[in-house]
DNA sequence: GGAAGAAACCGTGTAAACACCGGTCTTTAC
DNA sequence: GTAAAGACCGGTGTTTACACGGTTTCTTCC
C-alpha cells in the first residue's frame, strides 16, 4: 500500500527536490505539485486527491493558512503537513488551529520527513516534543473552532501597525488616523503589553511576521 | 567524468532534497553539504574540495556574500552557483561581484539546475537572459575592476543593519560591535544618506527588503 | 442602574533617536 | 608627499519615543 502525497510550494526547485526525496521512500508517492493554494483547489477539481498534502506556509495568491482552512473544510480526511522556514510559535499554532496535523521545519533531516509521514498515516498526526512543549506553554486551549485568543488585535491597532512600519512619526500617524497623538501612543503601549515588546522596531517586526505589512 | 558539488544551505531538508535532485544527474555527484559558510571553510580544510559550490545566500553565521568572497579569494577555480529565494537585483549583482558564476532562483525547474551546472562547467559561467538584462539596465559596467556606485555598503554597515532590526538601542548595538555608540550613530547617518531615509524604521525595512535580515 | 471594562484622551519626565558641527588617523591615489 | 577618502570618535541641541500616572465617556452586562 502506497500513500499519495501532493506538494504545495511556490519554490519549484524545492518542491521538485522534496518530491525526489519522498519518491525515494517506498511507501509514498508524489502525485503532483502546485505552486499555491489556488492552484491546489483547481487541481483537486480535476485530478485525484491525495492522502497527504505537504503545505508550504509562505505562498502567494493563497497562502498556507487559507489553504489549510479550505482543506479542512472541504476534505477533512486529508492529512495536512505544514512546511515552514521559520520556527515561529504563532505560525505553528495558527496552522494547527487551521487543521494541520503536523508541522515540519525545512531545516529538518529527510529521515524526519519520513518519520513524520509515517506518524501521520499511523497516528493521524505528527506532534514532536517541541510542538507539544510550545502548545503547553502557549495559549492553546480548545481544538475545534479556529478562533483567535491572546493576540486579538482590533482594527485600529492593526491600522496603527501598518503605519508603524513606515517612517511616519506617531504625530503624523495620528493625523492619518484622525485622532490625538496621545491616543496613538496608547495603541502603541497596549500593543507593547499584548505582544511583549518594548520598541517600535519590535512593532515593525511583528507586523511583518504576521503579514499585516508586507515588504 | 563526473563533477563534484558541495551544497551550502542552512535548510537541511532543502539541501538534502537538492542533493537528491543533483544525484539524479549522471554527470554530477554531491560530495557533502554544510549549513553555513563557516562550516564550509572548515570542511574545505579536511575534506576534498568540489568543482562547484551551490551557495544559498541567506545563511546564518557566514552568509552567501561573505562565503562567496572567501571562496573567490582562496579557491578562485571553484565555480560558485548562487541560490536565492527572491528575485532581487541588488542581491544578484552583489553575488556576481563577489565571484558567483551563476545565479539561480529556488523556484526554477530542476532542468534549469541541470542546464546551469552544464553551462558552468562548459562555459565557466551561467548567465541566463534575465541576468544579462538586469546587468545592462543596472549599474553593472565592466567585469574585473570592482567599481562601487549607488548602494555599496561595507561589512560594518551591514552588520549594523542586522542589529538595527532588533529591539537593541544604539548604545547596546555599540557594545555588541565593540565600538563607540557615536560610531554606530555614524553608521546610521551615512546609511540615512546612502539610502535616502530618515528613521530607524526605514533601516529595518531596507534590511528586510535586501535580505540582510530575515523575518 | 451600578459595576466593569474598554476606548479615547491627557500631563510629566526621562531616555533614545536624530541633526549638525567638529576632530584624528589610516589608507589609497596621483 | 600631498590630496582625497573613509573609518572612527566626540559635543551639543532638538525632536521623538517610551514609562508611569491619571481622567472622561461610552458600552455591556447582570
Amino acid at each position: 500500500m502506497q500513500y499519495s502525497v501532493v506538494i504545495a510550494d511556490d519554490h519549484l526547485l524545492i518542491a521538485e527536490a522534496i518530491k525526489a526525496v519522498i519518491n525515494q521512500f517506498p511507501d509514498y508517492r508524489v502525485l503532483y505539485q502546485v505552486a499555491n493554494g489556488m492552484l491546489l483547489t483547481e487541481q483537486f477539481a480535476k485530478q485525484p486527491r491525495p492522502d497527504i498534502v505537504l503545505l508550504d506556509i509562505n505562498m502567494p495568491v493563497m497562502n498556507g493558512f487559507e489553504t489549510a482552512a479550505w482543506l479542512t473544510k472541504h476534505y477533512p480526511h486529508i492529512k495536512i503537513l505544514a512546511l515552514s522556514m521559520r520556527d515561529d510559535e504563532k505560525t505553528l499554532i495558527r496552522m494547527l488551529r487551521n487543521g494541520a496535523k503536523g508541522y515540519l521545519l525545512k531545516n529538518t533531516r529527510p529521515d524526519d520527513l519520513h518519520h513524520a509521514l509515517d506518524e501521520l498515516v499511523q497516528q493521524g498526526f505528527y506532534y514532536p516534543d517541541w510542538i507539544a512543549r510550545k502548545m503547553l506553554q502557549g495559549m492553546f486551549a480548545g481544538d475545534s473552532p479556529p478562533e483567535e485568543k491572546a493576540t486579538a488585535l482590533n482594527d485600529r491597532e492593526i491600522l496603527f501597525l501598518e503605519y508603524a512600519a513606515t517612517e511616519l512619526t506617531y504625530k503624523e500617524i495620528a493625523e492619518k488616523m484622525y485622532c490625538s497623538h496621545r491616543t496613538v501612543e496608547g495603541y502603541r503601549d497596549t500593543l507593547f503589553i499584548k505582544l511583549g515588546i518594548k520598541t517600535r522596531v519590535g512593532l515593525v517586526m511583528y507586523a511583518l511576521k504576521e503579514g499585516i505589512t508586507k515588504i
